[in-house]
DNA sequence: CTGGATCCAACGAGATACTG
DNA sequence: CAGTATCTCGTTGGATCCAG
């Protein structure tokens, strides 16, 4: 793993596939957001309940992010009142599943960080 | 996958292990940092160098917080000139190990997303 | 119901200067 | 060499109002 001495190697942001998925994945709501999705919560309304402490404005921009990544497809249904539901695409099902086990490393090392609420 | 409908579930940051591991390694650089420390660049006029763009105030914080959630250790040399060297801890080690298929993922979804710097 | 647009306050991050 | 302190400014996110 040990580079070579005289090797230069410049890193940035912008070229660092690591740095790229934590930009799209990153945030701090957009991974519950696909969590959620995935567990079939697929409506904005809904969404909004179970993310206490988001803002409407916060919730929208995430989901236009996600949805402009490809992780996330919008569909909208012409009805009164109107519809919208949100689903997960394959590419965003193959993000999960690298994610799980960050997920589980969490769950492992970070006990000590977890906020208990009431 | 799918939940129960009567369940209700309240999702938030604090409590999602999900959130609190992008938490630790989320952020702009941090990835790129742990990285590097993990092939032996390991001090911080080093990390300096290889990290064109960032500040010195903001290379200080990362190590500072990488170090306080143990994912690095530092040590200090008390040497003329003062020399100090990070590396990575075992813990750190073991979200290396899981962070590399998320790297993989982003290297094989995210092309589109690089920007080429001359 | 699902948002977009706007205004504003708070926080984050860069630049610079200084220190053990 | 390896940082810290301060100051400032830009961006982010919350609140509110409006619309398809």
């Amino acid at each position: 793993m040990q580079q070579e001495k005289n090797e230069v190697l410049i890193y940035a942001p912008a070229l660092c596939p690591m740095a790229l998925t934590l930009d799209v994945i990153g945030g701090k709501w957009k991974p519950l957001v696909v969590y959620l999705v995935s567990q079939g919560v697929n409506r904005f309304s809904t969404l909004e309940k179970q993310l206490p402490g988001i803002s409407r404005k916060m919730l929208a921009n995430q989901l236009r992010e996600l949805e402009s990544d490809g992780l996330l497809s919008r569909e909208i249904f012409a009805e009164v009142p109107p519809r919208v539901e949100y689903s997960l695409t394959e590419k965003g099902a193959s993000l999960m599943e690298v994610l799980m086990p960050v997920y589980e490393w969490g769950a492992r090392n970070l006990q000590h960080r977890m906020r208990h609420l009431h």
